[in-house]
RNA sequence: GCACAGGUGGGUGAGUGGUUAAAGCCGGCAGACUGUAAAUCUGCUCCUCCUUGCGAGGUACGAAGGUUCGAAUCCUUCCCUGUGCA
């Protein structure tokens, strides 16, 4: 590999405690430090449906993610890299992450087709045709000036066989070295992101990190293993992904429709031939016990669109188990959301509000329901750092994630 | 009092002789949601029974009668509502 220089500096990772498999660490990016294991927020169209900026910040969130796929077909690369970039044009100030529209390649199904050079789309919005390659996802991520962003993979469907696991998989290993190849070449700075007023609003990244990072950062590209659900494929998938080489890596191909169990059965399979000085991400995980478990597992960064989406369909996540505030039952009910919960949501607003809230169809529902989930997943996380720190297994905010419903 | 228009399941509102226990929407109940085509989607929502099935009975479209093989749908009377005129 010695033809490509390794990264300048780009990001840092540093582990700070381990227990068993489990670490914290902290993830140093050119917009700041994320303590991990941390879970990422989704805010696809550069926004966490129904939560402002500021309040994402209230919250603790220390890294966000955007998808490239979605912003790419509006409001396009060039209007956002005009803007500032992601950071300037949404005005967040910490880290972001983008996803490179790989996931799309599985999620948009039917208004794909895939070939070797790339992934032919047709726009959900309007129709029309776009095509994605290795190459033209990183122009667009590094004009949009994330962070951390990922390689083009095919997220591989499930179930698929044997054959078409591997094949799926090599694919994704040829499109890792294009991505790592042209981002070699075309890596920028991270832009800091200008306001409207042309100030630099992103006053954490210049003045509490500016020896850190040197203020000339660029991005970092992390690589996806794939390999289906099969543990052989999987090894083979990690240590060639490794072999390109990559500042972190992603386990992706899960949450894909296949049993929970075996879910964590790759997990377990995946990390134990990634580098342990390296970030791992385990993409689009999970619920709160998940998150937790995958923790304990040796896993760094999470995102998942769980808490958002499932806050905007009136499923909460609590201490006390999941609460489905459209209920009837919760129609005169004056008590807190969670009562063990500190959340903004849950100290001022009753159930009953909540649930009218929601049964109204006032777009406060989804915010305020939006604002204690992730709240929760957010101290779920807290919760997990400080365990691990002391060097004990970290175990979910309430035991009602693992017991059955009454 | 007269003249029109109406009275349909929890609400609203289609249906004007037979595949109608009765569309759609709302409400209610249950469920799904995991690198966001998602403020979305899926069931169920008269009663009783069972072998839970495009199952068997029973009720049901203001009330009571009638016509008809068959009526929410046609006729008669009554009750009620809205609008207009006195």
């Amino acid at each position: 590999m010695g033809l490509l220089q390794s990264l300048a500096v780009s990001i840092r990772f540093q582990i700070e405690a381990t227990c068993g498999p489990a670490r914290v660490g902290k993830l140093i990016t050119p917009h700041g430090e994320v303590e991990t294991p941390v879970f990422m927020p989704v805010g696809t169209l550069a926004s966490v449906k129904g939560v402002p900026q500021d309040v994402l910040e209230e919250l603790g969130v220390q890294i966000l993610l955007g998808n490239t796929y979605h912003l790419y077909l509006r409001p396009g690369i060039e209007q956002i890299r005009k803007l500032g970039g992601l950071h300037g044009f949404m005005a967040w100030p910490r880290a972001i992450l983008t996803d490179s529209g790989g996931f799309q390649v599985f999620s948009l199904n039917d208004l794909r087709k895939v070939t070797e050079e790339g992934v032919t789309f047709r726009s959900h919005l309007d129709g029309s045709s776009h095509c994605f390659s290795p190459e033209s996802a990183m122009e667009a991520q590094i004009g949009l000036g994330a962070d951390i962003i990922m390689a083009f993979d095919e997220c591989t469907e499930y179930p698929a066989d044997g054959d078409r696991a591997r094949a799926s998989m090599e694919l994704t290993l040829r499109w890792a070295e294009r991505s790592r190849r042209h981002f070699e070449e075309h890596k920028q700075e991270v832009p800091w992101g200008i306001s409207r007023q042309g100030k630099q609003v992103l006053r954490f990244a210049q003045d509490d990190n500016p020896k850190e990072m040197g203020g000339g950062a660029t991005q970092a590209l992390f690589g996806i293993v794939q390999g289906g659900m099969d543990p052989q494929l999987r090894k083979e998938s990690a240590e060639r992904t490794i072999e390109t080489g990559f500042p972190g890596y992603a386990i992706g191909g899960l949450s894909v429709g296949e049993p929970r169990a075996l879910t964590r059965e790759i997990v377990e399979a995946t990390i134990e031939h990634l580098p342990a000085d390296k970030p791992r991400y385990l993409m689009g995980v999970g619920t709160p016990e998940e998150i937790v478990e995958y923790a304990n597992l040796g896993i760094d960064m999470m995102d998942c669109v769980l808490p958002t989406r499932a806050a905007r369909h009136g499923l909460l996540f609590t201490s006390e188990g999941k609460v489905s505030i459209k209920q009837a039952r919760y129609a005169a009910d004056q008590g807190p959301l969670d009562p063990n919960c500190g959340c903004r949501v849950c100290t001022r607003y009753s159930r009953a509000y909540l649930r009218h809230l929601y049964a109204s169809n006032e777009v406060l529902a989804q915010v305020l329901n939006t604002v204690h989930n992730l709240s929760f997943y957010l101290d779920t996380m807290r919760a997990v750092r400080h365990s691990i720190g002391l060097g004990k297994r970290a175990c979910s905010l309430s035991g009602a994630w693992s017991r059955p419903k009454p």
